[in-house]
DNA sequence: ATATAAAAAGGAATCGTTTCCAACCCCACA
DNA sequence: TGTGGGGTTGGAAACGATTCCTTTTTATAT
């Protein structure tokens, strides 16, 4: 059986079709009793608009759509349970775009841009691309979050910079001189956005700031293999002259960094500290002291923003607007 | 400037709309010389089919749709993965639907089904409804996932009771015979799933075959608040006959229970030795012996279930799939 | 009661596809 | 040369909403 349309319910209800549209928009030029009439008819016949004849003909699609990097990071899946949860109670469907490379976002966003499949746009840790090849960019409302890389859209993003000053500054305040780092490589063509370097200059400018010894020797970046952290974790601890404390720049990093010491038979954090980056779920269990950022809350400020744009009319500043950092002292730093 | 459409490639290329239209769907109706007078004029516009149009004329949507419970553990998201990953390369749409309540997963399902906005569904952990009050079941490919409840579709989980049995046996194999558990509660209105029940019974029938000791004092379903795991383990861990070993029905209770034993200056496994449920990624990390059960893998072999069903239209046969689970030794048990 | 303006309502045209039916082409065969 | 029939092709109709223009109704003022 054929579910009813617009032209059931007008109908039903003894009115035109363009005065049930009319109802279905909230146009005013309907009058109070009419109104009634219309919504008794949609609710009799359990009348439910049809998305594609709608989209078709208005151009609305009621579809936010995500891309993210092809996540499997509990970073990027606690951003979007943040995105998910508040998009929950609005009329809007979410649909998820993946991506693996910096040439797959590219086409990616510029098919979603030309199409109009989306009413909006959320870029997950978009990477660098050359936007001047976009078209129209204007008429999609986006929100970029956690990249420095789309100035042209409201962004929500951290200070990697004070993150690292932060954990150093939180480091050397508990007496942890000689601060060892492992994070990403630095030059990732696809995804690399510049955190891991500004998070380590940050800790390079406190520690000169204080004073305090470097030793290139303690400085590990990227490399391949999934157990790479594993493995720069193994050198640095196996050093003659090994730092005191370890700022890496994840969590997931940090955890396995906590379980080479173990293997090691080293304590921490008597013998070494560890400090994260992120504050994951997993982190409060494994009791890790690391450098806060609101991901959770970060995916819910973003659809906020989003939806207030589509639904209110009410666009936001094309600017960057900062979260906030934090240590959380736990039991490894 | 507006998009190119079907008639402006069927202009380019000299034909009717009809032809552009066989050739985009793969029509054997048509010359392979004017197959490729189209192909170009395509290639040379840019030419993408517009969505809407497709999904109003031909009911096609291209949207695979995924219902899942709010989710937040780990466990949900790493299935989420795995349907992700093997979505990818197609080209259907992923769009996540989230429910929070029995009565919810009802009506969406049902305006699903009549509203035909996707091609195919995956129903991630439903709960039980009253089927008879769907439309039309027949006509939308729906593949389960995690849940007992709905075996009218094909349906890929685990044998819970089996999972008990597994944790039972490791633990006694290893010479702890007093065990207590922790779980959720047994009789959820909306969630419950019977999977917590099932495992505990896993248990009890191995500890009864085995002849070991059994505690109604050890076991603990289910409470309010968020750490009511933690108040659970306090409690067990306080007893004077305490257990000596403790299963869970999930990992994340087995963290809670690996942090209380420590807090309280308890040595894991020496004094209490604890096996936990799933094998989420941060188990690695915890090191925890835990029952494992292919998460990731099953969203993936779920989702390629569906693809197969849709494309290759080969619809699989309506039963239930066992997943395999397998006990993973780590520091904990 | 009538004129006039404003509000409300009706419905054709429109969006971009697929599908179906009619028309056409071309070749084999008589 | 004429005919039948398969393989191709063209394009109207249909899908279900929104929008805009037109017509009708209602309210207000005279």
């Amino acid at each position: 059986m054929r579910p009813p349309n617009i032209k059931d319910v007008a109908d039903r209800a003894q009115v035109g079709i363009g005065t049930v549209s009319r109802v279905l928009n909230n146009s005013s030029q309907v009058r109070a009793e009419t109104r009634e009439r219309v919504l008794k008819a949609i609710e009799e016949l359990g009348f439910i608009p049809n998305p594609a004849a709608r989209q078709l003909s208005g151009g609305k699609t009621s579809v936010i759509g995500v891309i993210t990097p092809f996540f499997t990071q509990p970073s990027y899946v606690e951003r979007l349970a943040g995105i998910q949860s508040s998009l929950y109670e609005s009329d809007y469907d979410l649909v998820l775009y993946s991506i693996n490379s910096r040439a797959h976002f590219h086409t990616r966003l510029q098919n979603l841009l030309t199409q109009r499949r989306t009413d909006g746009l959320i870029l997950l840790t978009p990477p660098r691309i050359d936007t001047r090849t976009l078209p129209e960019l204007e008429n999609m409302p986006i929100v970029v979050l956690d990249s420095p890389h789309m100035p042209q859209y409201p962004t929500l993003r951290i200070d990697d910079h004070l993150g690292g000053v932060l954990a150093t500054e939180y480091l050397l305040s508990k007496g942890y001189d000689k601060i060892g780092f492992i994070g990403d490589r630095l030059d990732d063509p696809d995804f690399g956005s510049g955190a891991t370097q500004h998070r380590f200059e940050g800790m390079q400018v406190t520690l000169t700031k204080a004073q305090a010894p470097k030793n290139h020797q303690w400085y590990r970046f990227g490399g391949l293999g999934h157990d790479i952290a594993r493995v720069h974790a193994y050198e640095l601890l196996n050093m003659t002259d090994r730092p005191r404390a370890i700022f890496t720049d994840s969590d997931i990093k940090a955890f396995d960094v906590i379980n080479v010491a173990k293997d090691m038979g080293l304590r921490v954090p008597e013998d070494i500290a560890i400090i994260g980056f992120d504050d994951i779920d997993a982190s409060r269990y494994m009791m890790l002291t690391t450098v806060r950022q609101p991901l959770m809350d970060s995916g819910t400020q973003t659809i906020e923003m989003l939806l207030d744009w589509l639904v209110n009319k009410n666009p936001p500043e094309k600017m960057m607007y900062f979260l906030p950092l934090e240590v959380i002292p736990r039991g490894t730093a």
